[in-house]
DNA sequence: TCGCTCAATGTTAGCGCTAACATGGAGCAG
DNA sequence: CTGCTCCATGTTAGCGCTAACATTGAGCGA
């Protein structure tokens, strides 16, 4: 079928094939091979089919790092979590990727790991490839990380919050009011003793302020708080610690379940409906596992492949609204 | 602080100050500002210090890309799973991710969405913004993605299996055992009636063949096999499907418990031990969630960050073994 | 003092591509 | 046949940086 199989089926013998080595052997200039893969259309049929050819011949895979310095434009975009691992934001990270994807953007990933030192190193890493947004769960920990943001000039996505001064554009829900919502739910149940089980990160504290607040507010003590270490294994003994407690808000699904498993071995967790459990479990996150468990777990479904693809959205329309509130539900099911 | 607050403070006008720039304002050349970045120690103290209050000054941020396509380096590994969202391939890309992070690489994640099609083109774009190694999980669908892979000529990483013509290196497990261990396992508690549940993706397959050759090899029947969607859910209806069945495989964690929770509808899971369960389940993964429920889930452990962990180090040195068998581990516990 | 080394900095060229602006015809109305 | 438009293709310059190779001068042994 190739008219030069010692470039083709055997492998290039060095270097990568460049535009104009293509162009080349095509017979025309760069600019027309460049246009062959950009815009075919601008090109005549026997050209292009001429230029086709001498791509495959050559295997030749266009450079986009030269591409994005000559055009300015990168066709990437920096995503930035606390975490990848055993967590809902990768719903986010696969909504937006699915979203980009087809559109030619790739997607730059890093992980903070709830350390701010890390989140500024790695946005600056982020920032120096020049993605043409960025997108992250929360916000910038430091004011350092929030003037490279702001100085960068692209679109910034925050996800999974609704902050009061966002730096450009907001896709998530409001945590303070999900803290407010189990804890009505929980009153209106005529629990008494609350509790609160989860990390301090910002969103878990907003939670927890909701829920204090509405707590407070209905005439209750205040509640408990106790903050976990980012391994869900500790909620397993987090009952001990929270004996007379009637019910519990977990910031995520994996502390409810974790904080459930320990109700079980002490006795206190019945496969019937909710009014039947002596301790009321509420998680937030939905995760699907919530449904497959007994008793079925009672949670804030948060829909975080949606925020992916909202964030993506908000990445490439400039204009329009930038701040999407995509809410929240409560799911009742039966642990509380 | 600052002697002139007209770049700095209030951001810059218009495009992002450049190394020359940064250069004039310290009054040395380009080439010092891209040593004082890169190999700080080369440049006198003095210098250093006027070239490190000039880019603060500007608020220079580094463009990689440029650097890039100088240096031939992108500092960029290009990381392909089929999905991240409620996946154990998120640990893997965590654990690679945190390997390669403080070594100045990023990573540009893609998911193929098990999908030939779709992972042959973004295994092109992949390429196309010249990584410096490829990690995949599993191995490319089709001819024309591995040759790809072939040509790009850089460190190409198989993971979560053990394929037997790798591209290059591997870093995974063998799927075939797997599945043989498991069925031995069953054989030796007494169950006659084994089936198998999952996905029909290479990997689960291949735990198939292992589970059912010895199955058959033990004098048992040819176990079922019920291939599911990639939705967990449809796993809980399985039991209806598998009537007669003793013990089950599921080809994942989230399949098991799903299928347990069909059990459970059907009275036919006991919160007492292995022994007791009239359908034993025996899932793989070994996700954190399997202790937490009841009877809490035997599985064959496989440790997905140190999967992405050792082939994040494959990537990087060329030399030594590059074939790497991480085992697994059959965790007994009541389900099965 | 010469000639050497070495530390600190500079000069030059070019990475592979694209934006912006030519160029050369073909087609066609008047 | 002029002059215009428009399609297909080409030329030129440069994106922001770094590799490779100067250059300069200080330090120093003989």
């Amino acid at each position: 079928m190739s008219s030069d199989l010692t470039e083709s089926g055997t492998g290039p013998t060095g270097a990568a094939p460049t535009l104009s080595e293509v162009a080349k052997r095509a017979g025309v200039s760069s600019i027309t091979v460049s246009r062959v893969v950009r815009m075919p259309d601008l090109v005549a049929p026997e050209t292009r089919a001429r230029v086709e050819r001498a791509m495959r011949d050559l295997g030749y895979v266009p450079n986009l790092v030269a591409g994005a310095l000559a055009s300015a434009r990168t066709n990437s975009v920096g995503v930035l979590v606390p975490t990848i691992a055993n967590s809902i934001f990768a719903d986010t990270v696969q909504g937006l990727s699915d979203k980009l994807e087809p559109l030619g953007f790739s997607v730059i990933l890093a992980q903070s790991r709830y350390d701010a030192v890390r989140e500024d190193r790695v946005l600056a890493a982020l920032l120096s490839r020049r993605p043409e947004a960025i997108i992250m769960v929360g916000s910038p920990a430091t004011e350092e990380g929030s003037r490279l943001l702001r100085n960068a000039r692209i679109p910034i996505v925050e996800t999974w919050d609704l902050p009061a001064n966002p730096i450009d554009a907001v896709a998530g829900f409001d945590n303070y009011k999900a803290g407010v919502a189990v804890a009505k739910h929980l009153v209106a149940q005529g629990r008494r003793q609350l509790a609160f089980i989860g990390g301090d990160d910002p969103r878990g504290t907003r939670r927890w302020f909701g829920f204090r607040d509405e707590a407070l507010a209905s005439g209750l003590s205040e509640p408990r708080r106790l903050i976990l270490d980012r391994k869900d294994s500790g909620s397993v003994a987090a009952h001990a610690r929270l004996q007379d407690v009637d019910a519990v808000f977990a910031a995520n699904d994996a502390h409810a379940i974790g904080f459930m498993s320990g109700l079980r071995k002490a006795g206190l967790l019945r496969d019937g409906p909710a009014s039947a459990q002596p301790v009321a479990v509420i998680g937030l996150g939905d995760l699907e596992m919530g449904q497959l468990i007994s008793p079925t777990l009672s949670t804030i479904s948060v829909h975080g492949d949606a925020i992916g693809r909202t964030a993506a959205t908000l990445t490439l329309e400039r204009g329009g609204e930038r701040r999407i509130d995509l809410g929240f539900e409560l799911v009742l099911r039966n642990s509380g």
